[in-house]
Formats: C-alpha cells, structure tokens, sequence
DNA sequence: TTTATCAATTCCACAATATGGACACTGTGC
DNA sequence: GCACAGTGTCCATATTGTGGAATTGATAAA
C-alpha cells in the first residue's frame, strides 16, 4: 500500500477509494465510508463525486454506491490487449483437453496475481466471474508458481515481508514451509498445492517465463479433490509442455 | 468531457489519459502520448507513473504503456455487482433460446452504454469481448431503445447536442428522422435498425424500465442480415415479453 | 573511445488545487 | 413543532501538482 509516487497522492486516493468500495461486499453509503475510510466528510464527498462523475461508480437510489460499467469497458480494452492471453488460448485448452479440468491463466498485479483467462471443461461459461479474481502468491497453485521463477533476491525480499494470511484452514502461513514448496517447483518445474486457496480443490501451478527467464505469468489447473487421479503425473505433464511452448528463448527444451 | 467536479481536477485527468491510453488501437508510448494529449512532459510522466503504479497501466518492454490487470479485477466487481445482470440473465436466455440469436444486455455509461452481458446461439464463448464494448446512442438498438424511454426533456436535450456521428454508412445520423425512430419505438415498445452500427447486421432493441418508468438498462437481439427472418414479430414478440418482465411495476401489462 | 543527439528523469519555485472546519439544508421520527 | 442524523456547500489556507529548466541516460554517429 506504499506508493509514494509524487505528484499523484490525490489520485492513489481516489483509487483507493475505488478499490475500497469495490472490495465491499454490499455497496456502502457515504456514512459507512466515513468511518471505513480515514477521509474527512467534505474531502470524501468530494471524491465520491468525481469518481462518480467519470463513471466508475455509481449511486443507487437508496444513495449507496456500486462499481460502474466504465470499468467493465476498460477492462475490456485491458483483456483484448493482452497478448500473453491471446497467445497462451489455445495451449490452454489443450490443456483443459488432456486434463478434463479447470485451466487458469494469470499475471501479476500489485501485490498477487489476477486471473485474465479461464477455460473450463463443460462450456457453461459465462463472462465467467472468475476472470479478474485477485488471488495472493502464497495460498495459489499461480501464486507459488509465479514465486519459484522470480530471481533469489525478490523471492527472499517476499517471503521477509509478506503476511502470510490464511485463506483457508489449509493455507501454508510458515514462510519456512513456503520456501520448501518453491523450491521443490523449481525443481520439477510445478507446484501442487491442495486446498490453500480454496476449500476441497487441488491446483497444479507453473510459470510462465520472458526470454530474460522472469516470470510474466502462471497457468493453473484446478481439481476437486475427489476427482484428483492418484496418477498425478497425468496433470504435470499437460501443464509442463504448455508452459515451456509458451515460454520464450533457452528455456523450449 | 465537461466535467467540472470541483476539487478532482487531476483525478479527471487521469482517467482522461488512461482512457486514452485504452481507446488507442497501439499501447502508445511517452513521446506519441506527448503529442495526442496536452500534457507537459513531467506531467504526463508524473500522471503515468501515478497509473502505473496502481496497476491501472503497465509499461512493455519498448517502453510503451498497455492498460493493467487491475482494471480486469475492478470489473469482475462491478459485474458480479451488477443486480440487473443477475436478475436479467434467465429471460436474456429465454429470448436467446427463442430467437436462436445473439442477446445483448446494456446499462448507460458516459454518453453512451455499454454491454454488461451477451448470450449468443452457440455457446463458443470466452469472456466474451463484446461484453465491456461502448456502444452510442443514436447507432445501435440498444441506444434508441434507451433513448425512447428517456423523458421528453432530456430526449430533446440530446437530440439537440449530439452530434451523430456516422458509425457505419447506414447511420442514422439525422436528427429528425432518430427522432422518427425513437417515436415508433415508444409506439411499439421496441426499436428496430439496420447495419447501423455494425454492418451486415440488423437489431431490435427494448428498454427496460424501474418503477419510476425511467430506463435503466436495454435488451437487444442482433440477427445477421442473410439470416432474419421475413416475420419480424418473431424477434419483437420474445424481445417484449422479456423486458415487460424486467420492466417493475406497473408497466408489467 | 569520444562526441552528438534525443529521450527520459529529476529539481524546485510558484501557482493552482484539494483540504476540512464550520455552516446550511433535508427529511424522518418523536 | 422540535431534535437529530445524514447530506450537501463554502471558503480561507496549506498542500499538492505544475512545468520550465537542468541533469542524467541511452543510442547513434564519428
């Protein structure tokens, strides 16, 4: 939360307010907001009235406030934009194809990861409301997967600093245990973690990486646990050979 | 763009530039954004740093600026928030099912509305990236639907000041004859328009309506040329009877 | 390797902007 | 009718953002 970018703290603020309204789950009131925010009443009338002015949240008529559509339009622009979405589609599905299971593609984005692409085995989809979920680097198959391809010092850096929060009663909260994990991804290429992100599913997880060998996304697939095949290897494998077709330079063979 | 919120001056201009930034076909870099917009060098490199470090944008290897993962996330909380997309969504698929065609469901935003849902025929989707498209008002059949359930007043007032721009070469881009349109709309409940804002396709369009019988959202059924059917009633007649449905009180006969 | 050129970044005095205390309005319950 | 809580507005002040100018960095030419 530290961005102390100068010249645009109004703006952080703005934003953060955004953020705070749209992390709610029901939309609040100026009042809640008051007491939620550290903004003086005028100051957040003000900036309620702006964001609203520009269309990124709007005022209910019971005087609440909700996330506005303009943020649908911009991230539109953002997902057609997105070329690693665009080049990473078809491994996926061939992925969900081998694996009968949920495929996941995510980039990094503040302090985690956010989903840009999902494909799922019976085509019910929606614009699936799971594309665009945050999800922190340490309780996701994505997460560990991102960490174990970040160089030593970033990946040191993460785990001195990180809260370590549980998101589940499974989640791994012992940055001890955590470096394991990663380590022994970078050792086999994935990760595997079992229910830390959500209760009763299994995720394998592996990077995706620039010709620099850095880390510029991750691939998932997601498995109910009572499906989960003993035969492990049968997942890893898929996951494997999509991410190195998409990962660029030395690292095909 | 007039937008005269007072005390979000930098804010607006923010968001002026990450739009601008989305609507470019090309990430631009500093030096194209230089010249495009009517910043100063610092300023705009202060105002992109700013955006860039929220998320809002994110800075490629050629230094060019793309819009940011985190506009993906801020959506998904505006769609899953979005209580007329869950209450719409069954008849959207009823009219679909019916019509054997693409339904689309729109909410105003800015000058214009945009797609917060789309059912199409076949269910090859994705995220589908129409779903987050702007679409105008005086083009599409959404638009005109909007625009015949806006009160006198209002209506005249645009009609008056917009400029119609031509989005195809059959747009409707008089005045009078819009307002033509609008009024057989509002004769029978629905709108129909032909390759006016995309060619090769024609449209019927409906608002839906609150219980102050202002609209809040519009229904369309896009149809390929080759493919509509002489009997219109056809589209019109399941188009109705889902926004009388969504439509309150006492509109519902 | 040195020099030239252009873009990216930082600095800082200044002016414009956002701030928040105080006040005014609105409507709901008693 | 009054009290109270939630909303909206004003304006003097300090803080923040601004942009001209100087600095640094990168890239190409000599």
């Amino acid at each position: 939360m530290a961005k102390p970018v100068q010249g645009t703290q109004s703006f952080a603020r703005s934003i953060g307010l955004l953020q705070h309204i749209c992390d709610r789950r029901n939309p609040p009131t100026m009042a809640e907001l008051l007491d939620e925010c550290a903004f003086t009443r005028p100051t957040l009338y003000r900036l309620l009235n702006g964001l609203e002015a520009e269309g990124l949240i709007v005022q209910q008529k019971d005087k609440s406030y909700k996330p506005g559509p303009r943020l649908i339009n911009l991230a539109r622009s953002a997902l057609t934009k997105s070329d690693i979405r665009d080049r990473a589609r078809d491994a996926l599905v061939r992925v969900r194809d081998q694996t009968c299971e949920t495929v996941h593609l995510a980039v990094p984005s503040g302090e985690g990861l956010v989903y840009i692409d999902k494909i799922e085995s019976l085509e019910t989809v929606r614009m699936n409301s799971t594309i665009g979920t945050f999800v922190p680097l340490h309780s996701s198959g994505v997460g560990k997967a991102y960490l174990s391809a970040l160089p030593e010092e970033k990946l040191a850096a993460f785990l001195k600093n990180a809260t370590l929060e549980p998101i589940t009663p499974f989640t791994t909260t012992d940055p001890i245990k955590l470096r394991d994990q990663i380590e022994q991804c970078r050792a086999q290429g994935f990760v595997f973690d079992s229910q830390e992100n959500e209760t009763g599913i299994a995720c394998f997880g592996a990077p995706i990486l620039d010709e620099n060998a850095q880390p510029i996304a991750a691939v998932s697939v997601s498995v109910p646990l009572f499906r989960l095949k003993d035969e492990t290897s049968r997942y890893s494998i898929a996951l494997l050979s999509c991410v190195r077709e998409l990962s660029d330079g030395e690292f095909q063979r």
